[in-house]
RNA sequence: GGCGAAGUGGCCGAGUGGCUAGGCAGAGGUCUGCAAAACCUUCUACAGCGGUUCGAAUCCGCUCUUCGCCUCCA
């Protein structure tokens, strides 16, 4: 089965077929750095790198953008209101450009944490001012675009296509819960502010030839996504929020200036909620990645996040977050047991799983199933492992295979550090293991002469410490606890 | 009001016409000095009402409910 994603445009399931040959072009909005990452940002970016990652895995050259909006993105309606960056710099009483670096560098750490790749350019906005002006000129040139006050705005009505991304086509529908009054210089309500005239005060200005102001929120996608992919690009994705109005302003400011086609594929993903409504800061309901990682392993949340589709909400809760760390715990077991199996007689195809994912993941990037299918092939290999027989060499090399190649490169959702074959033993870890050996043997002895109180407090007393053992066909093994 | 998504078993969450999703939790069993883990067996489903069909969770209609967007938001 070849590669098939929905795209929201056409809203229907499509086969994959990139501009050029082999290449992918992928432009991901990323988030306006004002404060810290929550767990929605979380779901969007472990959704898209799991898409970027499955691409790569099928030989693509992708080629992965998302900015980092550090101007242009205001409090209030497109087009009146705070800039979010300057608001926040006024509020901790600092510069809107430290503001955006902490910000920015806070989102990285978190994302890497998750194992979210980085992309391979991360432009700003305000990194591309005379590209986003470059923009502006050539739409005012073609008669999409007007200048009132120092101020450029698009106009709507010049752009037919418009509306063809949200449905939002009947003209009336999409200005009735816009709040503009009505002494408003546009020429039309939809009008959407391609340059605003900076107030007096305001900290982040450019010069243009309209007026010394900052660019609107949707024309910086427009300007770097074809600045560094080209003016038609392959996917387009965000938040299905984004998709009006920045996404149907995006198409018509771009495919007006160009008059081809901005992107081939739109993918949007779906929202977290929490106690099924959405996580938004507004509503003080958001979960903050940072204070969720002290309780919970990131590796957990990727896995939590992928259980469900990126087309579908998730919803947040202590108990479904338990439920996900119980369940990935159970997949590390295996991977674990796989690892320091030792070759035995019984074969297992894994053909069959191998082609169950990969079927999955081109069927838009179905990750529930192919965690499913990871589920399944656990459960044949412990299966296998418990009965004695082993597995044979030729089959634990291709479950390895699967598990390094799915969960961990693709999924992330194993510890790809527990394949032993880094061989970066710490000197620390060593010496661990070294005297955990040593009282494994004193509780052996213990159990020999069936001294259990002894044997038990040894194991307790291990556990205290972050120590888990157990005792199995084979042997007593142990770990290190999780979140330790 | 307009546009859109969705209602699946105790919980999370897949599934576009017939064949066990998967995970967590529950019950019984195997193994074990006891744990833990693993394995085996097993119990709970498709919001409601109609319709199409040999057959529907899956298609159509209506009703009810929830959520998102239409203001900033991944």
């Amino acid at each position: 089965m070849a590669l098939h994603i929905y795209n929201s445009l056409s809203r229907q399931k499509e086969e994959f077929i990139p501009l050029h040959e082999k290449i992918a072009s992928v432009y991901v909005c990323g988030p306006t750095v004002y404060g810290h990452a929550h767990l929605g940002h979380a779901k969007s970016y472990v959704s898209f790198d799991v898409a970027v990652k499955w691409l790569r895995h099928l030989g693509y050259s992708v080629t992965y953008i998302q900015n980092i909006t550090d101007v242009g993105h205001l409090t209030d309606d497109a087009d009146e209101g705070e800039d979010k960056i300057a608001r926040q710099a006024r509020l901790e009483k600092t510069d809107p450009m430290e503001i955006a670096q902490y910000y920015t560098r806070s989102y990285y750490d978190d994302m890497d944490r998750l194992g979210v790749d980085r992309p391979n350019i991360a432009p700003t906005a305000t990194g591309h001012i005379p590209e986003q002006i470059a923009l502006i000129e050539k739409l005012i040139e073609k008669g999409h675009a007007y200048e009132v006050n120092g101020n450029v705005y698009f106009s709507v009505s010049s752009f037919p296509d418009y509306g063809k991304l949200s449905g939002r086509t009947d003209q009336e529908a999409q200005h009735s819960g816009v709040r503009v009054e009505s002494r408003s210089e546009k020429h039309h309500p939809a009008d959407f502010a391609l340059w605003k005239k900076a107030d007096a005060g305001h900290i982040m200005k450019w010069n243009s030839p309209w007026s010394t102001g900052f660019p609107g929120w949707h024309t910086e996608c427009s300007a770097m996504a074809m600045k560094y992919l080209g003016e038609t690009i392959d996917i387009h994705g965000g938040g299905m929020e984004n998709k009006f109005p920045h996404h149907e302003c995006e198409i018509a400011q771009s495919e007006a200036a160009t008059d081809k086609p901005y992107v081939r594929y739109w993918m949007h993903n779906n929202m977290v909620t929490v106690n099924g409504t959405k996580m938004g800061k507004s509503l003080k309901n958001s979960v903050n990645l940072k204070d969720l990682f002290t309780t919970v392993p990131p590796i957990v949340i990727r896995f939590f996040i992928l259980q469900s589709h990126y087309r579908s909400s998730l919803d947040f809760s202590e108990t479904a977050i338990r439920a996900s760390r119980t369940g990935l715990e159970k997949l590390q077991e295996t991977w674990h047991a796989l690892l320091a199996a030792t070759p035995g007689s019984e074969k297992l195809d894994t053909a069959a799983f191998e082609k169950r994912f990969a079927d999955a993941m081109n069927d838009d990037f179905n990750t529930p199933i192919a965690i499913s299918v990871l589920f399944d092939l656990a459960k044949a290999v412990n299966t296998a492992l418990n009965s004695g027989q082993g597995l044979s060499e030729a089959s634990l090399n291709s479950c390895r295979k699967i598990f390094a190649a799915y969960g961990c490169d693709i999924l992330g959702i194993l510890d790809a550090a527990d394949t032993g074959k880094s061989g970066d033993k710490t000197a620390g870890k060593e010496v661990l293991g070294n005297v955990v050996s040593i009282l494994l043997d004193l509780r052996k002895q213990a159990r020999e002469n069936r001294d259990f109180a002894l044997s038990d407090l040894i194991r307790d007393r291990l556990a205290d410490s972050g120590v888990t053992v157990k005792d199995t066909r084979d042997g007593t093994e142990w770990s290190i606890s999780q979140n330790t």
